[in-house]
DNA sequence: AAAATACTTAAGTTTTCACTTGACAATTAA
DNA sequence: TTAATTGTCAAGTGAAAACTTAAGTATTTT
């Protein structure tokens, strides 16, 4: 049981796909087993597997299996990665628009 | 020149890429041209301007032309959404181990 | 006017991805 | 012990996505 370092490329990767994010919708209620989280979907067993499988390889999900039943929860480290992606755009996009609010402010006084 | 309302879906299926993440990592230093987008990226300028459009359509990139010149500059409003996403699933989640927490506190309470 | 620039468009190719099928293994229930 | 449940694995299918090629348009430069 090896938490997985979450890898961004692979979180993006993984959630540009509905249905996993709808998996991760699913599973922020609370852990459940595989068959319990492919109950919602109209796919075969095995996919939604594959899909899960998706999600711990980047971190965003941890399973256990206990007898015959794998448990999943999310683990949110992954998510803190990509929120961190996107505060990191947009305060490099603010900064800039900062400069040059600055800039426009300088012209103006040289007005 | 109609800003698009991003579409959550699209805008995750977008920044599955790696490309257009770049894409959008190199925007928020600030608008400039297609070609100029293109140049640390070892592929035609057509499969750029693909992606260009990609972004367009989700609503994380605005573009105008300006005689022979697109110019390209980044749309805050995709990633707030996005942002929200995920905010809402981890506020989901931690609320639900809030109510763990009390449940194991009123257990705590009744050794 | 001619050449170079900065795209644009359409069509084709290649690769990736989601999903299924079917056979199998392990665990639990009857 | 037999049957049902819960998942696992490997291989294959089909469609979407990324990317290229090639020819064309509009604009700017020389």
């Amino acid at each position: 049981m090896h938490k997985k370092k979450p890898d961004i490329d692979l979180v993006f990767r993984a959630l540009g796909d509905p249905t996993r994010r709808a998996m991760v919708e699913k599973l922020s209620q609370g852990p459940m087993s595989v068959s319990r989280m492919a109950e919602p979907f109209d796919m075969t067993l095995a996919a939604v597997v594959q899909h899960m499988q998706v999600l711990e390889e980047c971190g965003l999900v941890q399973t256990e299996k206990v007898g015959r039943v794998r448990s999943c929860r999310i683990e949110p480290a992954g998510l803190d990665a990509m929120e961190q992606w996107i505060r990191d755009r947009r305060s490099k996009w603010e900064l800039r628009l900062d400069r040059l609010g600055d800039l426009l402010a300088e012209e103006d006084e040289n007005r």
